[in-house]
DNA sequence: CTTTTATGAATGAAGG
DNA sequence: CCTTCATTCATAAAAG
């Protein structure tokens, strides 16, 4: 059964500016946002069931364990299926991202030589990886946070909207951090939130 | 478990009606929407993957099955569980394209970022593109252009440095050469997170 | 409608 | 740090 918002996407586009220059904003209810909230809340519940649930499992069922061992080590997580012929660049795994994530987040743009080393000796208890990537990571991660916020920045001409962000704190995600995309389908959008297909599994090919 | 969603929204609020009846609503940017997907999109990856393993594990042990089948039928989870992706990508018009290779063909490889917002601006005058869409455009024509002379012109100029892995020698791109991440089998099963407070949600106009 | 191809976008790594 | 390149992923468009 599909999940109601996806057959009621019942926000409306407003334009900001009166303007022919007006950028459009998708606007939601605070009901809406409150079900996105239950929502998003309900898959992180399921999530951690499900997660206890196979940590039962496999701490009852050695040969289960073992069987899936290297398969919910990481790859259960290992995102979008990959080749395993020898990957020559690194690819986090989505705990190493979210990790990596969280620690960006905290602020600590100054990630210093023996953070990088602690950084990564915790990280390897979720995939291999090595400083250099930690590294590159940060880095990379610095500079393309960077630069979206001076590809969104040419905000001059103010709009209704009152750029009142009291989160000066916050650095990395600005509200006004899009940029336009060109919709030739000038048909109701909004949430579109589709199945076009699940693919990109954990089918790993080898 | 639970993800940044809460310090996210940074959504701003908006009368959408000018007088002072109007209603007020929460605004969210398309950068934010992509949030939003990607977060659920993970959550709900995440359950399915789970889901199969828990699979694959009860199809081997009865056991563990009838343990935890009464579980996971729970009310909670009903049905389907999918990957909701609603990313769309810019296209550019005829018109634009035609500019882009005029500009890509006048040897220019080299668009600075200036150089970028100038394309930028005359592309805008056919239709909505982003300067982001520019750079991807340009680093993409670039990097396809010089494979297809690599791969046109195995001059043996450089002798055996094809002792790469995978088989680069190989005729332009080939499907068939990597994985495939197709799979359209219907199915019409899987988690379904339903919530009592979900149901109701807001195609009741209350 | 399903499968394949073309190509926009994301990102790890290298160079300066 | 900032820019650039190479590879990969995802999806719109085309082909069947």
């Amino acid at each position: 059964m599909m999940m109601e918002w996806e057959k009621q996407p019942q926000q409306e586009e407003v334009m900001v500016n009166g303007n022919n220059n007006g950028i459009f904003v998708k606007v939601m209810t605070d009901e809406q946002m409150e079900v996105l909230r239950e929502q998003i809340s309900v898959y992180a519940t399921i999530c951690e069931q499900l997660v206890e649930m196979h940590k039962s499992l496999t701490s009852h069922h050695d040969l289960a364990g073992v069987r899936l061992g290297n398969l919910y080590c990481d790859p259960l997580v290992t995102s979008v299926g990959h080749k395993i012929t020898g990957r020559q660049r690194w690819t986090p795994t989505p705990v190493q991202l979210q990790i990596l994530e969280s620690i960006f987040d905290q602020g600590n743009g100054t990630p210093s030589k023996q953070k990088i080393k602690d950084i990564t000796s915790e990280l390897l208890q979720h995939g291999q990886i090595s400083e250099t990537n930690v590294y590159n990571w940060f880095q990379n991660r610095r500079a393309r946070s960077k630069r979206k916020q001076q590809v969104s920045a040419p905000n001059n001409a103010e709009s209704e909207v009152e750029t009142e962000v009291e989160s000066p704190n916050e650095k990395k995600t600005k509200p006004e951090d899009f940029q336009f995309q060109q919709n030739p389908a000038p048909r109701a959008e909004g949430l579109c939130f589709q199945n076009p297909q699940m693919s990109s599994g954990m089918d790993s090919t080898d």
